[in-house]
DNA sequence: AATGAATGAGGATTCATTCAT
DNA sequence: TATGAATGAATCCTCATTCAT
């Protein structure tokens, strides 16, 4: 009988001890992602260290080692992790009866995003991850899963708008995430940005991402709508 | 005769050569520049060292040092650099006489990007930059700049496209940046990430900027358009 | 049987071996220091460098950072623990039964320098490091270390030196704590100094540290006696 | 004719102005020790740039090459003119007619260091300069000067005070300098050293310099007496 | 004599990763 | 499985000094 059997009802393995069947692995996982999320929001990728993410999550650096390659694996499942919830919930809306118009779609696609924050700031970290050492099965395995989700989506976004052509729903979401990674970036300065901006002077270069997505997407149906 | 009277024209002052007269000065910067300009294709922030462009341009660590006060402060001069010569080229182009329509305007701003490829993957950075340690005039200065040629080019939308409302030049630059920015980063993966899109099944993920980059324009345009 | 049952009588624990017990690592720590004493000896602040320390220790660099968080924090620690010797020698010293006179005092604080030869050259470091960086609980604690041990021996040398007015156990020891420096570094001159003091001629300006420490004590306590 | 000649009659000689005459060169010279005398009181050894002696001079830092060898002679040549002044003022007062008693000597030696409170900064900074890299000739000069000097203000001591033996006023002066070294490394804390001695709880460790070393002397004075 | 651009050795510190326990 | 001490490569930046002009 195993550990996670015998009543437990926490959700969580208490730090520092032993995972022992695939389940208990599976949570600390899980759980070492939680903290990576959770340290993310306030770090850039350089000053994402190993240390502190051991540190928080109650585990020493060694343990980190045995759940993920390295620091680029680690983050790579983070946003995997961030882009199925992501997909999960534009499909699901997507499944919902019509009438769809631009305007519904716009704010669904809003709607999704807005609950993810942290998926505007770890998207535009792909290309930095990519750029470092991690084994090819793991890129190849994110890439796979960003194209079917991707697929799906897409289907379900040209059955909602019928004025989408075959393979542009496709299109639609890789400017999508060209507008993710491009506003979030602008929309999500560093302190030193941030203080710049609250000058007057330079107050028309701040961008709220969310209202700014919201006009963009509309701008982009709109402008897909009248290209028939 | 002195060698500055030699009517030198070689553009390039060779390297421990002593940059003596302004002039000098500013081509030396400029070849520091140059040389930063050629690393960045095959360098992050993080892998851009200060060192190699040093050896790469046949000074001593030290002597960048005279130029250029960190390796933020390069970098912010290699943005602005570009920033200023895409500013330049598109003021230019839309100062020619009309008529415009949005296939036209469209076609001059990817024309203007076209032979700035690196101007994508250095956009991206000024994120990264402002994270680290610049001194605040240098981040002050840049930001204005980036406000000042923006309206300067606002205005010039707003003349050539009579159905952008007032403001609204800005907002389509904003979201320009925003495309460069998160296609470019697309349309530009590191080496594992394009041996992987080089697999077949996995292709349809593949993106070419310019192409992409107008067809967004267009969309964006046509949006607008027809949003009135 | 493991390392740590075999009776382990050595003093030393090889460099390289891992640290584990909370003994081992103060042990290390002692090591560290220990090396960085005998570095000591022919290095001043700026000199004395960590790379040094590293090899002469059989560690890595980064090892010295596990025990050390900066350069300043272990010379500081060096120091503190010099100091502590000697203050507890002192004490010790003055302990001991009566009766005691001048020279019996000044006797037992040469005799409590004597072994200590580090100090002299360690004790005007203070200054420096305390320019540098350092935070600022390691500098305070260092402060506190210092006065409270001062004012203990403080007390005992009021005891044992019944002429000696309330307060003026303390002036007594700043004034040692001046003479240390300050004869300490004529006493012990750089290589070069050393070279031209050689010279018959100079010689007049050598100092030999005992002699004249234990000539200015009894000088100062006969002083101080007569102030009476 | 000299331009030193020409009625010129400011007694500097401008910045950037070549010094031709040897009396120009002896004042240009000058400046810079002066303009180094300024620096020192805000520096330490290892941040007194010549840099900024150069700028702060209106030279190049060519130019100070010209005059110094190197650093380390520049500091020696301050330290040379600091004392020279010192024992000169020294051996004015100790000309003036008696009686000498105790504490006029005190007075008088409190008085002639009073005014000069960049030697208590400069004296502990020889041992340090001999650290490093001086012509040996450079110096033999400063060795020299130190012991002919103190040999002419010893003879002077002895004569002004007469229970001083033969010899005992150069070991006066020598626990002089070591008391100078001492007590001004005390008094002078570095900026986060006095930021902790404003603590009240640290502040028996507060020393001020003339009170210290006036107190220092007399008792010193009052045991040689009563050693008699 | 004056300049100041160029030099380049040198040092502190960080952190992902390994591996002995 | 978990640990965390040890590693060591890697990088930015300083500054005394030189030397071509």
């Amino acid at each position: 009988m195993s550990r996670g059997q015998q009543g437990r009802t926490s959700v969580t393995l208490p730090p520092k001890q032993r995972a022992r069947s695939a389940a208990d692995k599976q949570q600390r996982r899980a759980q070492i992602l939680a903290t990576a999320l959770a340290m993310w929001d306030d770090h850039s990728f350089a000053s994402f260290a190993m240390a502190e993410v051991a540190a928080r999550s109650g585990l020493a650096k060694g343990t980190l080692y045995l759940y993920f390659q390295t620091k680029e694996e680690l983050l790579l499942a983070l946003l995997e992790g961030l882009l199925v919830g992501w997909f999960d919930a534009l499909d699901a809306g997507l499944a919902e009866a019509g009438p769809w118009d631009v305007e519904r779609v716009a704010s669904l696609l809003c709607a999704v995003l807005d609950e993810r924050h942290a998926l505007t700031r770890l998207l535009p970290l792909a290309a930095t991850i990519f750029e470092h050492n991690i084994p090819l099965e793991s890129a190849r395995a994110y890439k796979e899963l960003l194209l079917d989700r991707s697929a799906r989506s897409a289907a379900g976004l040209e059955r909602c708008l019928p004025f989408l052509a075959p393979g542009e729903g496709l299109w639609l979401l890789l400017q999508l995430y060209a507008l993710i990674v491009g506003l979030g970036q602008m929309a999500d300065p560093a302190p030193m940005a941030r203080q710049l901006l609250d000058e007057e002077r330079l107050s028309p270069l701040r961008v709220a991402f969310g209202p700014a997505f919201r006009r963009c997407i509309t701008t982009l149906l709109y402008g897909m709508q009248a290209g028939k």
